[in-house]
DNA sequence: TCATTTGTACCGTTCGGTCTGTTTGAGTAC
DNA sequence: GTACTCAAACAGACCGAACGGTACAAATGA
């Protein structure tokens, strides 16, 4: 058969809207119109705009794997360096992404107390994160500059936990200066604990 | 005039009911069954669902204030333990708020970088917080539980912010365990810098 | 008396989702 | 190559409910 959506791209499309607008604000008519689709189409491909959001959270996470590997790739760099870099980074970009923050933290703060589905798809996005940082944060351990007594998935937790936190923060006061003065805080106190 | 309903305690009602169910998913129909008000009385006592939230941000930001001051007020403990303490018990409480996390973290996230009005409120509820936990920091850099070579102001936003942090992520997983070590972790990691 | 407060019907809009008819095109038979 | 089949894909009118908010009359009480 042929289809004229593609799916990945109506799902690219709807990380957009979910980013920006949130889930409750955000209706299946603004989805239908931004993508091109007709009801029809929408509710033949997905089950429901739960269904979809699922569908989102599950391709942002992945994306976010990717990017976050790539981020921590270079080898010629001290394992420390790249994280504290990575999330400065990201901090950065945040005010050409109007402050928006992260698609993951938005969905679990907005909702994820209130539907299970959507907990358990951040919570695992999250976890699939702290896959990739892990590794790095054990390399920054042996390599000095992270206290080598501390549980690395623990130390990671708390990276990325940060991140989210100042991330919030950044939205509200529409900027990242501060955000970015706690996350390299964070990193430098990790090295003697 | 009589007043019928008062305005504080529907302001109390409202909290818990913003909190819960986040802003858009909440409506107005909804908080005046909950408030026993009818729409007359909600809309003559506040100008809109947005002004109404406003009030509910302040309100809750003032009695977050007193509850951490009187969480930080013990004079015979050190400050970096009243901190840690404090925090732990927050993430205790959790469950049986059913993880709803923190009424200003969760609307930073849902509508701050939507709602300036909002997200000026969440930001001054956060920053009001900021004052009270800071001279707490002060103590605890004189006491040489947190390294006097920081600034204490980016410390405490740094504790604070990753405070939200893991408090998104408990509302996710419905756990607070790993939350509670991240956060136990970052009061231990700032002794020594 | 008269401004304020309250009750409630009502407004237009949007919500998530359904229903039904139409279009599409790969597969099959010849 | 052509004609036919048929399930999947699609268009869009439509559904009842809920949305934020208004209008206006009735009740209230200083």
């Amino acid at each position: 058969m042929n289809i004229k959506h593609d799916k990945e791209k109506v799902i690219k499309k709807g990380i957009d809207l979910f980013w920006c607008n949130g889930y409750s604000n955000l209706g299946v008519d603004k989805i239908c119109k931004a993508t091109g689709m007709t009801k029809g189409a929408f509710y033949n491909a997905f089950k429901s705009k739960e269904n979809f959001l699922l569908s989102c959270i599950e391709a942002y996470g992945n994306m976010n794997m990717n990017y976050l590997t790539e981020q921590l790739s270079d080898q010629n760099k001290r394992a420390i360096d790249k994280i504290l870099n990575m999330y400065v980074i990201m901090l950065e970009n945040q005010p050409s992404l109007n402050f928006t923050g992260c698609l993951t933290n938005n969905m679990m703060s907005e909702i994820s107390s209130v539907n299970e589905l959507v907990g358990n798809a951040t919570a695992r996005a999250f976890d699939n994160l702290l896959d990739v940082i892990e590794p790095m944060v054990i390399k920054a351990q042996l390599e000095g500059d992270i206290s080598p007594s501390v549980d690395s998935k623990t130390v990671t937790e708390l990276i990325h936990s940060t991140f989210f936190g100042v991330l919030t923060r950044a939205k509200a006061t529409r900027d990242n200066k501060k955000s970015i003065s706690a996350m390299t805080l964070l990193i430098k106190s990790l090295k003697t604990i």
